[in-house]
Order: structure tokens, then C-alpha cells, then sequence
DNA sequence: CAATGCGGGGTGG
DNA sequence: CCACCCCGCATTG
């Protein structure tokens, strides 16, 4: 366990565990012979996956940055979670160092729809809600199984948006909150400043708290995206060292490198970085840390006024924005994209969970896709050409078996199937370590190393497209990039 | 109160 | 079938 390189010692091994073994979250068998898992990871982003120890508290819990709430997928062996997006301003303001409010859109419906009408904690203006549009138009979605002590998770779609404030830093702030009410004397006036808002600034350590870290593992979480840069100093705490884990395998190496990277992004900002394949994945890894990311700020975009004293582009970036949205409720307005959505979303009235924006426009047609791919990165970009590897995928459909249903699993029958699996571990520990190639996927292991092959560089396209589908055209269209993309940038001039 | 899970239903492709 | 979604119910903390 200590020994964090070396297993990477392949050239190859870039990856996480999980994606070096190549399976689906749907595989009947999933690989057991794990014998190394990945450091739990608060920020996956991108088509990754993941095999933590069943030990891992985080990963018992689902635990993620993201909001993610709990989607039915009708599949009791096969947790699915969506993301909800986050909640900024809708006017963007700038906090007090610049960053931007990005809060943490509450799990549940009725307390959403309840924070939704509130008011910007900084400017008053109404809070927005911007939905997760990351998977082909859906909310990026994360998947988690447990098998044997082991426990899976793989996540579909890219987050087109900020990150949120993590769920630590939210609960939090809102006890703090609560607790300065309650405190004698708790002057309003100044409270805006602190603790509400989703930003970090003033506590004293954001985030680190609450994953549990058990051990070394905290790492993931330093990255903390967010953070404006000053507030940064954070220091050492957060992870020294990259390279030793506990578990070697992970990722962490590249969750480290992410670090670095980190900016803090604010809006969402998607450029789109060439399809590169290998992208994709990695988005878990490199950016594990701070947003993608990403944001490198827009180039194009017009106005970005770019903080001119924060590191330029990054948060500061897009900067205000001041439009005069008034309505935010635009939500369902143009919720159309979506199906049926609409009835629904209409009928709550209000929810403007999602649908938004995000397709109206003109164009609209490849909506999805290309935000998908997000090829955010464009900044570092090219570059990294052994990173690659992995794309996978993987398409994670579950099936809709019932798992306890009447007939089936009963007892003695399938042994592992049944959901007890706990105690089955045995079973598949029985399957030795190579079991589990056999099992493997047709198709799921050509792709992945086509995708490492290729150096990146945005010619590459990845080739499975099963997963990706739509998306891979994104690299074509990079240009074209669709209305979300724009968006960002209305979004800070003006909105509508 | 809210976060989470679960599972019934429904829609569109 | 499959992929998504919505909604209510029940459990926790
Ligand atoms: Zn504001
Ligand atoms: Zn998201």
C-alpha cells in the first residue's frame, strides 16, 4: 500500500484504478480481485470510474461534491445519482474577493425549491439555478455499486457549471448561520458577508472538513476548487503529498496534479476543448481539483473583464455580469428542450430545476453533445498527450432488473446477486484476480486503448462511440459550439 | 428540516 | 427495451 508509484510503473497507468480495469457499472461481474482502490474522490468529473474500499466512508455514503440527488433507476443493486447543477446569482455579483456565489443546490426538492426564492446573499438579486446539463443534455449522472469489499462508482457526463460549495461546506455555513441567529446578539447588518454565501472565504478551512478523511486521504479535497486564489493559502494541509496514499492507486497522482491547475472557475464556461479523447477522462483526474478548470477563461467571450488582478482569468473572468435577468424563471421557459420535462417542470410550477436555457436557442439541435464534451480544457491542453488513456465510458445503463423481486434471486439461487452481497464477498473473491478479464466487456476494452494510443491533440476522436455517441462529434463542431457555450457569455453580459 | 434511499409511475425513442 | 424523469414515502442525523 505504500508504495504509490509503483504501480502505476506502467507508463500507462494514468488512470485510476477503476479505469484501468475495464468494466461497467452494469457488468453482471464486476472485477473483484481488486486489490487497490482508489483514494475517494469529491470532485469526479468526466466519464471516470472508481473502485473504492468498502471501508471508505465517503464512498459508503455516495458521497460527492457535486450535488448530486438520487434518481431512480430501477435497479436496486445499481445506485444512480444525478447532479443538480448550482445555485448562483443571477445577477452574478462579485463577492467580496471577487469570486463569484456558487451554492450548493439542495438535495431535496421542496428544500430547492424553497432556496431558489431566495435572494442573493451579496446583491439581493434572485438566486438562479443552473442545471447540470453535462450528459448529453441530462445531468451528469453517478453510478455506484457495491460488490464484495469493494465499491464502484462511475459517473457519465461532464459538469457543464461551477462547482458548487461541497456538501461539508454547506452544512457548515448553515449551522454557523443557524448558530449566529441564535446568538444573542447577531447584528444584522453585516451578515452578509460571512457566512452566507456560498463562497468560501472566511472560514477558516473550507473544505477539508467533512470528508472524512480517514487517513491520508484527504486529498481529493484540496482541491477545493473554488477558492479564489487568495483564499488559498491554505496550506498544507491539504495534501502534501500527492503521491503517498494510502492506497496507491488512485488517481491521485493526477488528482494532484490538479491542484496546480486550479482556478477557480466560475461560470461555466465551457470551452470546449477539442475532443480529445482523452480528455474525457480525465477530467476526473486533473481536475479533480478545482473546477476544471476549466474556465480558462473565454477568449473570446466579450466582455470578460477578467479580473485584472486575480490571476486574470480565472474567476474573476467573466465576470460580472449585471444583467438584468429578471425573470429567472426563465427556467421553464425554455424548458422545452427536454421531453416531456416540461409537464412536469411546468406543472410544479416553478421548479426551474432544469430544462433551461440551455437548449432554446436557435440551434439547438446538438444541444447535448457538444456539452458534453466539454472540452473544457483548452488551456493546458494539448499537452498532455500520455495522459490520455482511458476514455471509456461506458454506458451505463442499468437494467431495469428488480432486485428483490419475487421470483427471481431468491434465495438460494444466485448466490452473488443477491443484494446481501456483504457477506458474499467470498464469492467473488473467489474469482481470482483474472477472472475477471474473462468477464470483460466486448467491446469495452478496444476503446479504451484506442483511445490511449492516440496522443491527443484534438484529432482525436475517440472511437467508441457507443457511449459517446452524440458527443464525439463535439470535436467537429468545437467551433459550432452550441448554445450552452454561448450562454455563459450571455450570461455575463447580460442575460436576457 | 434536509439528506438519502427506495420504488412506483410515466414519457419518448 | 431503454434512458430519463417526477413524486411520495420512509429513515436518519
Ligand atoms: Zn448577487
Ligand atoms: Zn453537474
Amino acid at each position: 500500500m505504500s508504495k504509490p508509484s509503483d504501480q502505476f510503473d506502467g507508463s500507462d497507468c494514468v488512470c485510476s484504478f477503476g479505469m484501468k480495469l475495464t468494466w461497467d457499472i452494469n457488468d453482471p461481474k464486476l472485477p473483484q480481485d481488486t486489490k487497490q482502490y482508489d483514494a475517494f474522490q469529491e470532485w469526479t468529473d468526466g466519464y471516470v470510474r472508481y473502485i473504492y474500499s468498502s471501508e471508505d466512508k465517503n464512498g459508503q455514503r455516495h458521497l460527492s461534491g457535486w450535488a448530486m440527488r438520487n434518481t431512480n433507476n430501477h435497479n436496486c443493486q445499481i445506485l444512480k445519482k444525478s447532479c443538480l447543477g448550482v445555485v448562483v446569482c443571477s445577477r452574478s455579483c462579485s463577492l467580496q474577493d471577487g469570486s463569484k456565489l456558487q451554492l450548493r443546490p439542495a438535495i431535496c426538492d421542496k428544500a430547492r425549491q424553497k432556496q431558489q426564492k431566495k435572494v442573493c446573499p451579496n446583491c439581493n438579486s434572485p438566486l438562479e439555478l443552473i442545471p447540470c446539463r453535462g450528459h448529453s443534455g441530462y445531468p451528469v449522472t453517478n453510478f455506484w455499486r457495491v460488490d464484495g469489499k469493494a465499491i464502484f462508482f462511475q459517473a457519465k457526463g461532464v459538469h457543464d457549471h461551477p462547482r458548487p460549495e461541497s456538501k461539508s461546506e454547506t452544512e457548515a455555513r448553515r449551522s454557523a448561520v443557524k448558530r449566529r441567529m441564535s446568538s444573542p446578539h447577531f447584528s444584522q447588518k453585516r451578515r452578509i458577508v460571512e457566512p452566507e454565501p456560498g463562497r468560501y472565504h472566511d472560514m477558516t478551512f473550507p473544505n477539508i472538513h467533512q470528508l472524512t478523511m480517514e487517513g491520508p486521504e484527504r486529498f481529493s479535497i484540496i482541491a477545493e476548487s473554488n477558492f479564489p486564489l487568495q483564499t488559498q493559502h491554505y496550506p498544507p494541509f491539504q495534501n502534501p503529498e500527492p503521491y503517498k496514499f494510502p492506497y496507491e492507486t488512485h488517481s491521485a497522482t493526477m488528482a494532484d496534479a490538479s491542484n496546480s491547475l486550479q482556478k477557480p472557475a466560475n461560470h461555466r464556461l465551457y470551452v470546449t476543448r477539442p475532443p480529445c479523447g482523452y480528455d474525457f477522462a480525465v477530467p476526473g483526474y486533473l481536475s479533480s481539483g478545482p473546477y476544471p478548470t476549466a474556465l480558462y477563461k473565454d477568449p473570446s467571450s466579450p466582455q470578460t473583464e477578467t479580473d485584472p488582478n486575480k490571476t486574470g482569468a480565472s474567476l474573476g473572468g467573466l465576470s460580472h455580469g449585471t444583467s438584468t435577468l429578471g425573470n429567472h424563471e426563465r427556467s421553464y421557459a425554455e424548458a422545452t428542450g427536454k421531453h416531456h420535462g416540461w409537464k412536469q417542470i411546468l406543472s410544479k410550477g416553478g421548479y426551474g430545476d432544469r430544462g433551461d436555457y440551455s437548449q432554446l436557442p436557435s440551434n439547438s439541435s446538438h444541444p447535448y453533445y457538444n456539452g458534453d464534451y466539454p472540452c473544457r480544457y483548452t488551456g493546458p491542453p494539448p499537452a498532455t498527450p500520455a495522459a490520455l488513456q482511458t476514455i471509456i465510458t461506458t454506458t451505463t445503463k442499468v437494467s431495469y432488473q428488480p432486485c428483490p423481486k419475487p421470483s427471481v434471486v431468491k434465495y438460494g439461487e444466485n448466490i452473488y446477486d443477491v443484494k446481501g452481497l456483504s457477506n458474499c464477498s467470498s464469492i467473488l473473491e473467489e474469482a481470482s484476480p483474472n477472472s475477471y478479464s474473462d468477464l470483460k466487456l466486448p467491446e469495452e476494452s478496444g476503446v479504451i486503448k484506442s483511445a490511449m494510443s492516440y496522443q491527443d491533440t484534438l484529432p482525436a476522436k475517440i472511437e467508441r462511440s457507443e457511449n459517446f455517441e452524440g458527443y464525439r462529434y463535439s470535436s467537429y463542431s468545437a467551433n459550432s459550439y452550441p448554445e450552452r457555450m454561448s450562454h455563459p457569455f450571455r450570461y455575463d453580459s447580460g442575460e436576457y
